[in-house]
RNA sequence: GCGUCGGUGGCGGAGUGGUCAAUCGCAACAGACUGUAAAUCUGUCGCCCUAUGGGCUACGUAGGUUCAAAUCCUACCCGACGCA
């Protein structure tokens, strides 16, 4: 790891793989567990950067194929790469495009997500059966790299880990991912070892490229891929765990009641000295398995992009604000939350946003949801160092219904 | 007063003899969303039931023609416009 760079643990939950560390990064240090926000087009939708500080967030994570196509990455280099760019100071991460492999291939235009779960006749549910097939032609995977087509205006362009690497290397984030292929959790076992194969050697390639540079004064995570499939994510393990990276991601598709189990069994076998970054992963509950099994970043669209629909989290569960019952609701969306939402705006006012379509409820919403998901990742942070974590969980889990 | 056009489900607005409980949009009501193609998408939306089916009431009102009417005819009520 470069000089600029460093990762030590403080406390650990007794008997168990979670841990609290401080991860030094040239913008600042990040307390882990963190939950890192998510910018993808070097904004976090619908805040300003004193917002997103406000709320308590340290760090922010934003899209190398985004950006890329738009505004190009030449422009964010040329602006002072992704943090002055877009007025952030603190910490930045760029994802791959990896992820990209999946949402403009296999999953698109499809009802997947890369979280698979059997639905038992809840009356919303679609039959995960007839969505095998990729017939996209928004990304076509090769061993050499990916195909995507621009979904702004359908023009072709071609990542390589090498093209990967260098274009997050002009965006200038102090964390940059490796480039690989997340896969379809409906992907067959035969298709998700061919495609942990490429995730493999593109982990080699990427790794190749970012030690090109003289001066590196960039942190490379590595990529654990292998799906839903035990033995391959343990290869993958160690496998990328085994390379001269930074720290690492876990990234790929599961099937909902697994999360946990598969993320110790992956983070046993990842050096222990290392920060683990699980992907796109921000479910509350979720999110409490992770800590526990011992990974110290995260990202996820979720509290942003539900709360743009007009999902809350309470301590309760999660609440549809423009359900009919919170009309006349004079009160916050959540009573206990310290929120600049909660602490000005009533659930009423909120939900009439909602329904008026007026701008500010994305806003107010998403400040509400990300300062909800991340003091839940500071409280972990906190009750790991005070050794008091599974009184936390089951104080959590007690109130909080999924 | 005469003439013309028009009155359709919460609203707007299709339909002009059968496949119409009635296209579509909006509103309403619910659901989904986990490295953002996303301020998006999906479902329900006359009433009732022993509900991938059946019954009832409905297209201004009242009659009529027809095997069959939101659709044709007559009268009336209401609206817009034109002429007196």
């Amino acid at each position: 790891m470069s000089a600029a760079f460093s990762f030590s643990i403080e406390n650990r939950i007794k008997n168990g793989q979670g841990r609290a560390g401080t991860f030094l990064t040239p913008h600042g240090h990040i307390q882990t567990p963190c939950f890192a926000v998510v910018g993808t087009k070097a904004t976090v939708k619908s805040l300003t950067v004193e917002q997103v500080k406000d709320i308590g967030a340290s760090v922010v994570l934003a899209n190398t194929y985004h950006l890329y196509l738009e505004p190009g990455t030449q422009i964010v280099k040329k602006g002072g790469g992704l943090g002055q760019f877009m007025n952030w100071t603190g910490p930045t991460i760029t994802d791959s495009g990896g992820f990209q492999v999946f949402s403009l291939g296999a999953a698109y235009k499809q009802s997947v997500s890369k979280i698979a779960e059997l639905r038992l006749g809840d009356g919303a549910d679609r039959s995960s059966d007839d969505i095998l097939i990729n017939d996209s032609t928004m990304a076509k995977v090769t061993d050499d790299g990916v195909e995507f087509k621009s979904y702004i205006d359908g023009s072709a362009h071609f990542f390589t880990p090498e093209r990967s690497i260098q274009l997050q290397k002009d965006i200038g984030a102090d964390v940059i991912f490796a480039f690989d292929e997340c896969t379809s959790p409906h992907a067959s076992y035969e298709y998700q070892k061919e495609a942990l194969d490429r995730t493999h050697l593109w982990a080699a390639r990427s790794l190749a490229e970012h030690k090109k540079g003289m001066e590196i004064s960039q942190a490379l995570f590595g990529i654990v891929q292998g799906g839903r499939y035990n033995d391959l994510r343990e290869k993958s393990a160690r496998y990328i765990g085994g390379m001269d990276f930074d720290g690492f991601g876990i990234g790929g598709s599961f099937d909902k009641k697994d999360i946990e189990a598969t993320v110790s069994r992956i983070n046993e076998i990842l050096p222990d000295d290392k920060p683990r970054h699980l992907l796109g992963i921000g479910d509350p509950l979720d999110l409490i398995n992770a800590v526990e099994m011992g990974c110290d970043l995260f990202d996820c669209v979720a509290p942003t992009r539900i709360a743009r629909n007009g999902t809350l989290y309470t301590e309760r569960g999660k609440i549809n604000i423009l359900n009919a019952k919170f009309k006349n609701l004079f009160r916050p969306i959540d009573p206990h939350c310290g929120c600049y939402t909660c602490r000005h705006y009533t659930a009423a006012y909120i939900g009439h946003l909602f329904r008026a379509k007026e701008i500010l409820a994305n806003t107010l919403a998403s400040i509400h949801n990300l300062y909800f998901i991340i003091s839940h990742v500071k409280r972990m942070r906190a009750a790991i160092i005070n050794g008091d974590f599974a009184d936390f969980k089951n104080a959590f889990m007690e109130k909080y219904v999924a």
